[in-house]
DNA sequence: TAGGACTCAACC
DNA sequence: GTTGAGTCCTAT
C-alpha cells in the first residue's frame, strides 16, 4: 500500500500519514487535500525522513487522501527553507507553509473566462445597431459588458451577433501572463564606480551558485541602479529575480523606476493585493512566467519555478523583522533561501545594519562598495540644532535656526521635507483641571489625538474614540491639552509660519495605498507642494531633486526605551532622512534638532565619521555579548486573565534550564511585566533570553518549554533574534 | 431537564 | 487550530 507523509495546514499538528489511493500520484511537495477528522484542509507531501514523528500508525489507521491540486509541487530548496524557517523561529512548519500557499484560489489551477471576437462574417439581417457595434468592436476581444460598452449598444445587440455567429466564443485563461520586462529597454549610463560594482554582481548571477553580497553605497550612490543590473542579467538568462522592500509603500514608486529601466512593471506582491492579483501573481511565481517579483516579506516564501536572484533593498531596516505569527527576519531568511537555491543574494544598504557588517568581516559576505553619490549630486551637510541652547518658542517645536532655513529654501523655490517620526497631532491628551489621561482600554498605551478625522487612536490595537467634549474624569468642558507634538501639530505649526506654502502631511494615515503614494510623488514632482511634514515613510525611496531642505524635529525619539538597537537605529533612520535632500544638482542641507548634540549617534551624524560610529557601536555589542556577539530570544507570555499569565511565567522561569548546565552559556531574566504590559485587551509578561554565540538556543527552549504545561488559554510566543523589546 | 460554559483529547 | 464528547452547573 502507498502511504504519504503530508505536512497538513495545521499549526498545531506534525506531519501526519496519509493513505494515496490507487490512480493518485504524489511525490514530495506535491500539494493535497487530506482529510482531518470531519474536515478537509491543504496538505503538502513531506519526505518521510525529513520531519520528526510521533509514532508510527498502522496502515489501518491511514485515510485516504482527497485529491492533488493541480499546481507544481513544492520544489525541495524551498521544502528546506520552510523546515529551516520553523526550525530556527520556533514555529510550526504549518505556519510557514502557509505563507507559500498564500493564495487558495490559485491552487485550484486555471480559470477562464468566455470572451468573444469578430469571425467576419456579416449577419443576415444588419440592423443600425448590429452594424454600430461591428464597426466599433473591429479586431477587440473582450467580454460581452466590454464589447457592449465599446459599441455603445446593449448587451442585448452583442448576444444576438454572438447567436448569428458574427462573433464567436473564446475560452480566455484570466491569469493572463506577466509581460516580459526587457533587460535593453533602457540600460543606464552608470558611472565607471557603478560599472565595477555591477560587474560583480552580474557575474555571480550567471556563476548559479549562492553569493551573499553587501552592496554598500551612501544613498543617493545609485545603488538600485547597480543592482538593476544584476537583476538583467538574470532576466536574459531566463531566471527570477525577487526584489524584498522593507514597506508596502515603497513598491509604488519602485514600479515605476523599474517600469522605466525595464518597460513594463514587475509582479508586485504584498498585502493589499486583492484576491485575483494574488491568484494572477502566484500562478505567474509557480510557473515561472513572471520573471521579477517585488515584493514585502511575505514575497520570500512563494514557490518560485526558476528562481536566480534575491535583492533585499533597504536590507538595514528593521521592518524586515515579522513581529506577528512567524517571527522571523527576512533579510536572514532571504541569506537562506539563496543557499538552498544556490543563487546570489544582494543586500543593499546605505547604513548596513552591524550583524551584516560583522558577517562581511567575517568574510561570509562579500561587499560591493559604491563610493560617492552619483553625478553631480554631493552628500548634504548635516547640523545639530542643540534645544537646550537655541530653544523653540513655547508651545512651538521648530527652532529658530531650522525656520531661518526654511526661509531660505523657500525663497529658492525649493522644497522641505519635516521628519517626525510620530503620527497624529499629539502623543498623549490630558486633561488641564483633573490630570486624567486618555488611555487605550486594551493597551498599556496613551491614546494619541488625531485631529485630521477628531479622534483619539490607539497605534498598537487601532481601538479608535471620538475627541470628548468633556473630561470624562472630573466632567469639565474643553480642558483637554496636547502633550507633546506629532506630525499633524508640527504641520499647524508650519501653517503659521509660512501660511502661503502648500504643506502635506505623508503617514501611514494620509499615504495608505499605492494611490496616494502615487499622487503624492506626482505633486512632489509638479512641485504642487513647498513642504512635507512626514513621519519614516517619506524617508525611503523617494528621489526628489528639488528637495533640499531636511530638519529632523526630534532626533531624540528613538533613543530611549534601552533598546539595544536605539543608537544604531537613530543613525540609520536620520542618515536614511537626510539622504533624501540635495539629490539633484542643488546641494542639501539636513539640519537636526536635538537635546543631547554630545551623543555619539549625533557627533557621528554631524561629523560624517560613520566608520567610527559604527565601531564604537560594534564594540559595545561585543561587550554586551549582544548580537551579532551573542544572542537574544524573547518569550512572551500573555492571556486575557492577567493572573493565568503570570502564573505561567512564573512557571516556566522556574522550568528554567539551570545555568551550570549549560556552563554559563544562557542566561534567563525575568519573568517581568512586558514593556506594553497590556496589548489587545491581553496581559503580557516576558522572559529574556542571553545566550552565548553557538549555543543552540532554539534547542534549549524546545526542550525547556516542551517540559510546561500551561493552560489552553494562555499564549506562549518565543521571538528568536528579537528587534522589538516591547 | 435542556442548554450553556467549560475542559479535554484526538485529529493520520 | 478545530471538533465532538464529556462534565458540571443553572435557569426553568
Amino acid at each position: 500500500m502507498s502511504r504519504a507523509r503530508v505536512l497538513v495546514l495545521n499549526s498545531a499538528l506534525g506531519p501526519l500519514y496519509y493513505r494515496v489511493p490507487h490512480g493518485m500520484s504524489v511525490e514530495p511537495g506535491s500539494i493535497v487535500i487530506a482529510p482531518l477528522g470531519p474536515r478537509q484542509l491543504l496538505g503538502v507531501v513531506w519526505e518521510p525522513e525529513r520531519m520528526p514523528s510521533d509514532a508510527e500508525v498502522g496502515d489501518n489507521r491511514l485515510r485516504n487522501l482527497v485529491g492533488v491540486l493541480p499546481v507544481p509541487p513544492l520544489a525541495a530548496p524551498l521544502r528546506r527553507l520552510i523546515e529551516w524557517t520553523a526550525d530556527y523561529y520556533l514555529a510550526s512548519p504549518a505556519a510557514v507553509v502557509r505563507m507559500a500557499l498564500a493564495s487558495t484560489s490559485a491552487l485550484e489551477g486555471s480559470k477562464t473566462i468566455t470572451e468573444y471576437r469578430a469571425t467576419g462574417e456579416v449577419p443576415d439581417r444588419l440592423t443600425p445597431q448590429r452594424e454600430q457595434a461591428l464597426e466599433r468592436i473591429g479586431a477587440t476581444q473582450g467580454l460581452i459588458r466590454e464589447l457592449a460598452a465599446i459599441a455603445e449598444v446593449s448587451d442585448a445587440v452583442i448576444r444576438g451577433l454572438v447567436k448569428t455567429g458574427a462573433l464567436e466564443a473564446v475560452e480566455v485563461d484570466i491569469d493572463s501572463p506577466f509581460p516580459a520586462p526587457d533587460p535593453a529597454f533602457a540600460a543606464p549610463a552608470l558611472s565607471p564606480d557603478q560599472r565595477a560594482a555591477s560587474a560583480t554582481l552580474v557575474a555571480d548571477v550567471l556563476k548559479r551558485a549562492f553569493a551573499p553580497t553587501l552592496l554598500d553605497g551612501v544613498t543617493g550612490s545609485g545603488k538600485t541602479e547597480v543592482y538593476f543590473e544584476a537583476v538583467a542579467a538574470a532576466i536574459r538568462e531566463n531566471r527570477q529575480c525577487l526584489v524584498l522592500l522593507p514597506e508596502i509603500a515603497l513598491t509604488e514608486p519602485f514600479l515605476k523606476r523599474f517600469a522605466a529601466r525595464f518597460g513594463v512593471q514587475p509582479v508586485a506582491w504584498h498585502s493589499g493585493l486583492r484576491q485575483s492579483q494574488r491568484r494572477r501573481a502566484w500562478r505567474g511565481i509557480a510557473s515561472g512566467q513572471a520573471l521579477v517579483t517585488v515584493g514585502a516579506r511575505s514575497a520570500l516564501f512563494l514557490p518560485y519555478a526558476n528562481l536566480g536572484l534575491i535583492v533585499v533593498d533597504e536590507a538595514h531596516e528593521t521592518s524586515f523583522k515579522q513581529e506577528e505569527g512567524v517571527h522571523y527576519h527576512a533579510r536572514d531568511v532571504a541569506v537562506m533561501r539563496g543557499k538552498f537555491e544556490q543563487i546570489p543574494v544582494i543586500l543593499a544598504s546605505a547604513t548596513p545594519a552591524i550583524e551584516t557588517r560583522q558577517q562581511v568581516a567575517l568574510g561570509r559576505y562579500a561587499e560591493v562598495k559604491l563610493p560617492g553619490r552619483w553625478g553631480a549630486a554631493e552628500m548634504p551637510s548635516i547640523t545639530a540644532i542643540d534645544l537646550i541652547a537655541e530653544p523653540p518658542e513655547r508651545g512651538r517645536w521648530i527652532a529658530p535656526r531650522l525656520i531661518t532655513a526654511m526661509t531660505e529654501t523657500l525663497e529658492r523655490r525649493e522644497q522641505v521635507l519635516l521628519f517626525l517620526n510620530r503620527r497624529g497631532y499629539a502623543p498623549l491628551t490630558l486633561c488641564r483641571t483633573c490630570g486624567h489621561r486618555f488611555q487605550c482600554p486594551n493597551c498599556t498605551a496613551w491614546m494619541v489625538e488625531h485631529r485630521l478625522v477628531r479622534r483619539l487612536a490607539c497605534h498598537h490595537c487601532g481601538h479608535t474614540e471620538p475627541v470628548p467634549k468633556v473630561c470624562p474624569e472630573c466632567q469639565n468642558e474643553d480642558t483637554l491639552a496636547a502633550v507633546g507634538p506629532g506630525v499633524e501639530r508640527i504641520a499647524d505649526e508650519v501653517t503659521a509660519l509660512f501660511p502661503d506654502a502648500k504643506i502635506a502631511v505623508v503617514t501611514s494615515d494620509t499615504m495608505w495605498s499605492p494611490a496616494k503614494a502615487a499622487e503624492f510623488v506626482a505633486r512632489m514632482e509638479a512641485h504642487d507642494i513647498d513642504i512635507v511634514v512626514g513621519t519614516q515613510l517619506v524617508t525611503k525611496g523617494y528621489h526628489f531633486p528639488n528637495l533640499t531642505l531636511v530638519g529632523v524635529i526630534d532626533a531624540d525619539l528613538g533613543l530611549d526605551g534601552g533598546d539595544l538597537r536605539a543608537s544604531e537605529r537613530t543613525f540609520q533612520q536620520i542618515m536614511q532622512v537626510a539622504g533624501r535632500a540635495g539629490r539633484g544638482a542643488k546641494p542639501g542641507h539636513v539640519y537636526i534638532q536635538t537635546h543631547s548634540p554630545d551623543a555619539a549617534v549625533m557627533k557621528a551624524l554631524v561629523s560624517g565619521d560613520a566608520e567610527a560610529f559604527y565601531a564604537a557601536e560594534t564594540e559595545h555589542r561585543r561587550e554586551a555579548g549582544a548580537p551579532p556577539f551573542g544572542r537574544f530570544a524573547g518569550i512572551v507570555v500573555s492571556s486575557e486573565d492577567q493572573a493565568a499569565a503570570l502564573e505561567t511565567a512564573r512557571l516556566i522561569g522556574r522550568a528554567a534550564p539551570n545555568p551550570d548546565t549549560l556552563a554559563g552559556a544562557m542566561e534567563v531574566y525575568g519573568p517581568a511585566p512586558a514593556p506594553l504590559a497590556m496589548l489587545r485587551g491581553r496581559h503580557r509578561y516576558r522572559l529574556l533570553v542571553h545566550a552565548k554565540r553557538g549555543l543552540d538556543v532554539q534547542d534549549v527552549i524546545r526542550d525547556w518549554l516542551g517540559g510546561v504545561e500551561w493552560p489552553a488559554k494562555v499564549r506562549v510566543v518565543v521571538d528568536v533574534d528579537p528587534y522589538s523589546f516591547v
